[in-house]
RNA sequence: GGGCGCUUGGCUCAGCGGUAGAGCACUGCCUUCACACGGCAGGGGUCGCAGGUUCGAAUCCUGCAGCGCCCACCA
């Protein structure tokens, strides 16, 4: 059909369904050939600056990454489009730990080679050689996602660029003392043999250990002090035993020594009120300052040796006697059996405690005394913490401000030097006098003695130490470059909150250090994306999802707007794929709402575009228009869950639910040239529109379809960089008020179609009784609408007060009735147990409008305005009520007359009443109309005589009214339940399903959980059927004797049975969507639209 | 041990003082000429429990229970 002509050679046709792969890798290479995705060094336009969290160069991209891209890119092209010089700064991390396991893990399993084996430079060459294999990876995901990076200006944490800015940053931190070298207890992994950060420790909880007592004996012979401890072994590095000074059970023993009972050395009991909890254990603590945080504190205060008893492999030294060689851990039971052996021993219990253990293999980390390079935090984080107190970085979500200062407050010297091989090499050199020189570039000679012999620290720097200055080293720092000028402070840190220690307050002290400027104005953090089990996904656990196959099978589209449609989510996104099967639906009808609109296109000017003819287009115009205007806010606002709803509603519930089916008779040339002009005009222009504000959250089908519209003279090449939409004066409330009213009374129409049982597809007459004059004119203006929308076979607009049908379903809205006069259709018992049961309904809402009316203290307190939404909402409530009221006398009357008819008697139809009034009125004859064949032409055969035969044709409705109005059940409620039944079921099951799987629970406990399930799912199936005790059965016999045709009545009538008991209203509920204004757009995109929202609201305040 | 967060329909989650919502799933009907990756209609929740504040509480406060996360060197 090709519509018209695109610029991209090899463009599919808008062919159907929407095809991702098929668009998707095309216009990611289109895009950044025309270097769309570059920004200036300097430009006129404000610059936007993101820099993209450098994924690990041995990283794949998980969802993690993902949704970081999707938000970013999101943000950025937004900004773009928006007239900004936007910088989206790719990169990549060097990931020492990361990245050498990795390459060692490769190297024993294609080599057999330890990296020992290899030597050090070989060994670093290997990995840059993998880095060069597999390195470029990711940088070619985020390119299949359609992340607009700046590529030109990708970089590495390793490169010469970012060597120099770590050098320059070590540097100056030394010289200004910020930076030491010093030997402390740090953590240590042995199986990695590094030193790790306080952040690289993870936490244990509840470790099972055995607290072990064992006594030392006093070295004068006088008795013993007996000890307590997890960790027997470390007792051949104790130098003291600590008690309580308070403590009266030592008080004699403070300042003796006690003999080391497998070492030659004695050791003094101290008193350590810091150190010590008389409560705890026997409150005497034997102290090991080498191998304890805590002790480590003690032995400082109290002046005791440090004796360290391991090697850096986690065995002991020759401290340890005739232990040495043995693991730290495998010793234990030696040790204890050698202090069993001299009648030490005295007893053990099970206790619970925290155990450290390395982030990355999972053994337990040793305090470990070493002489390492740290970074003096203290005088770093001061200004940054004032620098939050003054709002110069503020934090998306906000709770997160909380937790950076508290840890900020905290905050430890960092420790910076690893024992790894890949890495920033520290650029210290140390001379044969042990003499220290810190050097931008490799020095000659040592600084201080001047000798030539200079050696550098093996030690390489900790990764984050590199990208904590990421926001400006890529761009030029520490050279004062044009782009650094530009776009540092960068505007937005976008990361997930898991990293705000290790990676967001680094970046924010060396930065505001450095630069003398805060590196980001917002941190905006995010959730993080779980398995369907809620695990963390990670490698080691094997349960990383890739992105990419997601995107082979829905798209990079539907896969980002899922994202982008749960980023509200503070903690936890559990992503269920089902989500990402529905937005690929979402981009599919976009692409065929625009094939729709295109096919009718014919004519269209885009540069002198038809005025709005209908108040169908400029409902769609205006509401365009508040979309956009939310859609703005909420990006302002990072709400981008909030923007991609709604937009995700407007283009589904409103432009294709309502105003694409309310153009069809103008497009399709039944109504005038300038009605056709005016709706081909407002679709093109709302969908056009729609796709710039949708274009940041699915860039390609956005793209795809805008090359197919027409378009100005002088438009932008792309969606990309064509501008997003801007505010403007489409909003006509007018418009909106008219179509609220007519979506009500036409999804009114629905509804009662529905709940009779009417198929779709069967046409019936419908007959409107408006309020007033003006409401007749706008029915009378919109009676086509019904027509298509309704699917009436015929519309009469009756004059304000005349006569109803008296054969008809109706429903009620405050401008007008909707009658579906269908004697001959439905069963009118039926459609009395219909509307009684929405009087209850009525009743019930009004009772307890009435409540609060009559009570004092509500109208006294509460707001004016609430009050009067109270009575405005109770008037039109009473007013329904009476409409609804006469209706069903009609009804009545006409069930008489339906007997009657059954017996034989034609009539029945004669005794209609006036609607002002209850007089009786026998006069009416053909006034009516639908009520009487002749009142209408042609389609109101539909009713009376012809409909009798339908009806009979149909099945025995009489028959069917029989039963029902005793049985009141129906097969339409047993299938619900059973439904209802089966979905409880199915979560039960699925839960089980999971916790198997997972393995997370034990079988037992999970017997238990099901029981428990079990017995509420009983309990709700009971309460089911005791909530209609004689229905299920007579229901059935029914349905036997009655046919198909008696479903209508006994669905209906089982309805208001089960409804009777609960006045909460699905309406009432619908309506409480309408409340807010300013945010429509809250879920899906709802059956009724926005019209209906946005209407009942106003409707509110009147 | 300290701190934070969560608990709303079968599932995943919005709402956070004024009439209980969305998506998926479920039920019924409809292959009507943009779309069955569709349309229309419908069922389903006393918002974890117990107190309190208020004219009014999913919404605020307190306590309890369950779940999760972060920080911390308690032997």
């Amino acid at each position: 059909m090709a519509a018209t002509k695109t610029g991209i050679a090899g463009g599919p046709e808008l062919d159907r369904p929407y095809e991702p792969s098929q668009v998707e890798p095309r216009w990611a290479r289109e895009w950044e050939e025309r270097g769309y995705f570059h920004a200036e060094d300097a430009s006129d336009k404000p610059p936007y600056c993101i820099v993209l969290p450098p994924p690990n160069v041995t990283g794949s991209l998980h969802l993690g990454h993902a949704l970081t891209a999707t938000i970013e890119d999101a943000l950025i092209r937004w900004k773009r489009m928006s007239g900004f010089n936007a910088l989206w700064q790719p990169g990549i991390d060097h990931a020492g730990i990361a990245t050498q396991m990795v390459v060692e893990r490769e190297l024993v399993r294609t080599e057999r080679k330890s990296r020992h084996d290899l030597g050090r430079a070989e060994f670093v060459r290997r990995v840059w050689q993998w880095k060069e294999q597999y390195g470029n990876r990711i940088a070619q995901q985020h390119r299949a996602l359609g992340a607009s990076l700046d590529w030109e200006r990708e970089r590495f944490t390793m490169d010469e660029h970012s060597s120099r800015a770590v050098r320059e940053a070590f540097v100056r931190l030394y010289e200004e003392g910020l930076l030491y070298r010093s030997e402390r207890l740090i953590h240590w992994c042995v199986k990695d043999r590094t030193a790790l950060s306080d952040l690289e420790v993870d936490h244990e909880e509840h470790a099972k250990a055995e607290l072990y007592k064992f006594a030392y004996p006093l070295a004068d012979g006088s008795g013993e002090i007996v000890v307590a401890t997890t960790r027997p072994e470390t007792m051949l590095g104790d130098t003291a035993v600590a008690v309580h000074p308070d403590d009266e059970r030592y008080k004699g023993m403070v300042g003796k020594q006690v003999k080391h009972p497998l070492l030659d050395r004695t050791l003094p009991i101290v008193a350590d009120a810091e150190l010590v909890d008389p409560k705890f254990g026997t409150g005497a603590v034997k102290v090991t300052p080498a191998h304890s945080f805590e002790d480590f504190e003690a032995g400082k205060r109290k002046g005791l040796p440090l004796i360290n008893i391991l090697n850096l492999d986690g065995t002991l030294n020759e401290n340890a006697g005739r232990f040495q060689g043995q693991d730290r851990i495998a010793v234990r039971p030696a040790i204890q059996a050698a202090l069993r052996e001299l009648g030490l021993e005295r007893g053990s219990e099970t206790h619970h405690m925290s155990l450290g253990r390395c982030q990355r293999c999972e053994s337990v980390v040793e305090p470990l005394l070493s002489k390492q390079w740290f970074v003096k935090t203290g005088p770093l984080a001061g200004p940054v913490i004032e620098a939050v107190e003054a709002g110069r970085i503020r934090f998306v979500p906000e709770q997160w401000k909380a937790e950076f200062f508290r840890w900020m407050r905290n905050i430890h010297d960092w420790c910076v030097s690893r024992q790894l091989w890949w890495g920033h090499q520290i650029p210290a050199w140390y001379c044969e006098y042990g003499h220290v020189t810190v050097a931008r570039e490799t020095p000659r000679e040592c600084e201080t003695c001047h000798s030539g012999r200079l050696t550098q620290d093996p030690d390489v720097l900790d990764t984050w130490f590199s990208s904590g200055l990421w926001p400006f080293s890529t761009l030029g720092w520490p050279d004062d470059t044009p782009a650094l000028r530009t776009f540092y402070p960068n505007s937005v840190l976008e990361t997930g909150f898991d990293i705000l220690f290790f990676w967001v307050a680094r970046m924010a002290m060396l930065g505001l250090h450095l630069m003398g400027e805060v590196p980001f104005r917002v941190v905006f953090l995010h959730a993080m994306v779980r398995d369907k089990h809620g695990e963390k996904m990670s490698k080691t656990r094997g349960n990383v999802i890739d992105p990419l196959d997601i995107t082979a099978k829905y798209g990079a589209d539907a896969l980002r707007f899922t994202l982008a449609s749960m980023a509200g989510q503070g903690r936890d996104i559990k992503l269920d794929e089902k989500r990402i099967e529905g937005y690929r639906a979402f981009a599919n009808k976009i692409w065929n709402a625009a094939r729709f609109v295109l096919r009718s296109a014919d004519g269209y000017d885009p540069d002198r575009p038809a005025p709005p003819a209908s108040v169908y287009d400029r409902w769609i115009l205006s509401r365009f228009q508040r979309c956009a205007d939310e859609t703005r806010q909420a990006l302002e606002e990072f709400r981008l869950n909030d923007a991609a709803n709604g937009i995700y509603r407007f283009v589904w519930g409103e432009l294709c639910d309502w105003a694409i089916e309310l153009s069809k008779p103008a497009l399709y040339g039944e109504r005038t040239p300038a009605e056709r002009a005016g709706a081909q005009s407002a679709l093109l222009q709302s969908l056009e529109g729609a796709l710039r504000l949708l274009h940041p959250f699915m860039p390609f089908v956005t793209e795809e379809v805008w090359q197919r519209l027409p378009k100005r003279r002088g438009h932008a090449p792309s969606i990309m960089v064509e501008r997003y939409p801007a505010p403007d004066s489409l909003v006509d409330t007018q418009a909106e008020a008219e179509m609220d009213a007519l979506v009500r009374a036409i999804d009114g129409a629905r509804s009662v179609r529905g709940e009779v049982n009417l198929p779709p597809n069967q046409a019936v007459p419908l007959v409107l009784a408006p309020r007033d004059q003006a409401a007749h004119r706008l029915f009378e203006t919109h009676r086509q609408a019904f027509t298509r929308l309704a699917n009436a076979s015929e519309v009469q607009v009756l004059a304000p007060g005349a006569q109803r049908p008296q054969k008809a379903a109706v429903h009620v809205e405050p401008e007008v009735e909707v009658h579906l006069p269908l004697a001959g259709l439905i069963d009118f018992a039926a459609e009395k147990a219909r509307v009684e049961k929405e009087l209850q309904k009525l009743e019930a809402e009004l009772a307890g409008i009435a409540k609060r009316l009559d009570n004092p203290g509500f109208l006294a307190r509460a707001p004016a305005e609430v009050v009067e939404k109270d009575r405005a909402r109770a008037a039109e409530l009473e007013e329904k009520r009476d409409k609804l009221t006469r209706h069903l006398d009609r009804v009545t009357r006409v069930e008489d007359g339906m007997n009657e008819q059954k017996s034989g008697s034609n009539g029945g139809a004669g005794d209609e009443k006036p609607e002002q009034g209850h007089r009786s009125m026998d006069q009416m004859g053909t006034h009516g109309g639908p009520g009487h064949g002749g009142g209408g032409d042609g389609g109101t055969g539909g009713y009376g005589g012809g409909s009798s035969e339908k009806h009979e044709s149909g099945g025995q409705p009489g028959s069917a009214s029989g039963p029902e109005k005793e049985g009141t059940g129906g097969e339409g409620t047993a299938a619900q339940a059973l439904s209802r039944v089966k979905s409880l079921a199915r979560g039960l099951m699925d839960k089980a399903a999971d916790a198997l799987e997972t393995g997370m629970q034990s079988a037992e406990e999970k017997l238990g959980e099901m029981a428990k399930d079990a017995a509420k799912l009983q309990e709700r199936f009971a309460k089911q059927r005791a909530s209609k005790p004689a229905r299920a059965k007579p229901a059935r016999k029914a349905r036997a004797k009655a046919g198909g045709r008696a479903k209508v009545a006994r669905k209906a009538a089982a309805k208001g049975a089960r409804k009777a008991a609960k006045p909460a209203a699905k309406k009432g509920a619908r309506r409480a969507a309408a409340k807010t204004t300013r945010r429509p757009a809250k879920g899906g995109r709802g059956k009724s639209g926005g019209a209906k929202r946005a209407g009942k609201a106003r409707r509110g305040r009147r």
